[in-house]
DNA sequence: CACTAACTTGAGGAGGTCCTCAACTTTCTG
DNA sequence: CAGAAAGTTGAGGACCTCCTCAAGTTAGTG
């Protein structure tokens, strides 16, 4: 398949790299709610044009957020590679909140719903796909607890977004003892019988197309 | 001292009581970012009159948070009255998200940053004052592991307010469930060293007085 | 080079929230 | 019950963000 279904014009694909380059950096500042103007003035090119590229928000993060995404698919197998599997779990856990904490618009990314038919729906499913034969495989090894499931690594998400947030610029390595207590927490001679069941597929449903 | 400095005209209190009963449920409902003009509405009042009573959005917080801390300080003072240290700790720690959960408002203020002139500040740190008793207690018993700092309550506070946020309506016991995972976490005989040093004062004095 | 299709521009309407203030209304006091 | 003081009102200015579109500019083709 062609890189674009038409050409476009020398100068109409100038500006359109100029302002997936300013949107990557606004989006990585200041989240994904970022004010659209401002990616427009920091490429130097006019509002219209950044609506003529892409005319909706979703376009901006289609484009830019699979890339982005891929970062954690390369982490993940990474972390399947490795010959431990409780290792692996734990490499993997600390390289998606690292990745989080480095790119402000990838961890409003995660912590946010993405219509399925998006390309960044996409990316994210096969993120979690891979994600579940890691976590599959730590829990079989019988070193992380066999109540863990990957339902519970989306409220891990939520959760370690938020920590990462308000931290971000006083205290960057918050996140890390946070995590260090709860991967205590997850370890299977730590586990307690809990009460309140995972996710039910329905509930997993609506939060996932939701918003 | 009188109730206020000077009476209020019986028109003047009475709009001023609509205006609380309407905060509470607006913020209650919406967060503390919901719009005053909202409030008003629901109060059946000018948003003129609003501005008359609270000139700013803080002094609506302030009328309103501290009684909700009140709820707080009830669960605390329980929590220590419990000859458990441990269970007493735990029980502080459902109390606590439970209220969360019940009150969008409160959840949103307790992962918030206030003066630290406001009664709301002044509410928070006396709050805090009586957590660390809980704490402290159940670090001595040996129950709960002893790297485990006031401070870390704080960063447990920003996670369990973002998993409250997320599941709220559609799973809203996804909280008790991911607690209970970070509360095992948090017995002494699930420890293992931790590399991250808590927060120091510096980062703490920079949070707390933040935004 | 000239011409057309492709692209860019930015002013401005729409919708939202904040906050003010001059004109009006109500309560209270003597 | 009249006058003063207290309180209420809502239109409107300021600001922000979204998004559109008619007019202007530029690249590429024959």
């Amino acid at each position: 398949m062609p890189p674009q279904a038409r050409r476009l014009r020398a100068d109409a694909a100038r500006n359109r790299d100029k302002l997936l380059a300013s949107a990557v950096h606004v989006f990585g500042e200041r989240g994904l709610d970022a004010p659209l103007e401002e990616i427009a003035r920091q490429a130097k090119v006019s509002i219209g044009t950044l609506y003529n590229h892409f005319p909706t928000r979703q376009d901006l993060f289609d484009a830019i957020l699979p890339e982005r995404l891929a970062a954690l698919e390369r982490i993940t197998t990474e972390a399947l590679a490795d010959p431990d599997p409780w290792d692996g779990f734990v490499r993997f856990l600390s390289g998606l909140f690292e990745l989080q904490a480095r790119d402000h618009g990838l961890n409003d990314a995660l912590a946010r719903r993405f219509p399925d038919d998006s390309a960044v729906g996409a990316a994210c499913r096969s993120g979690f796909a891979q994600a579940e034969l890691l976590i599959e495989r730590a829990r079989q090894s019988g070193r992380l607890r066999a109540d863990f499931e990957t339902r519970d690594l989306i409220t891990l998400m939520w959760a370690m977004s938020q920590v990462i947030r308000e931290s971000m610029e006083v205290a960057p390595q918050t996140w890390r003892r946070h995590l260090a207590f709860v991967v205590d927490g997850l370890r299977a001679e730590a586990a307690h019988p809990i009460e309140t069941p995972p996710l039910t597929d329905g509930q997993l449903e609506k939060l996932i197309r939701g918003r």
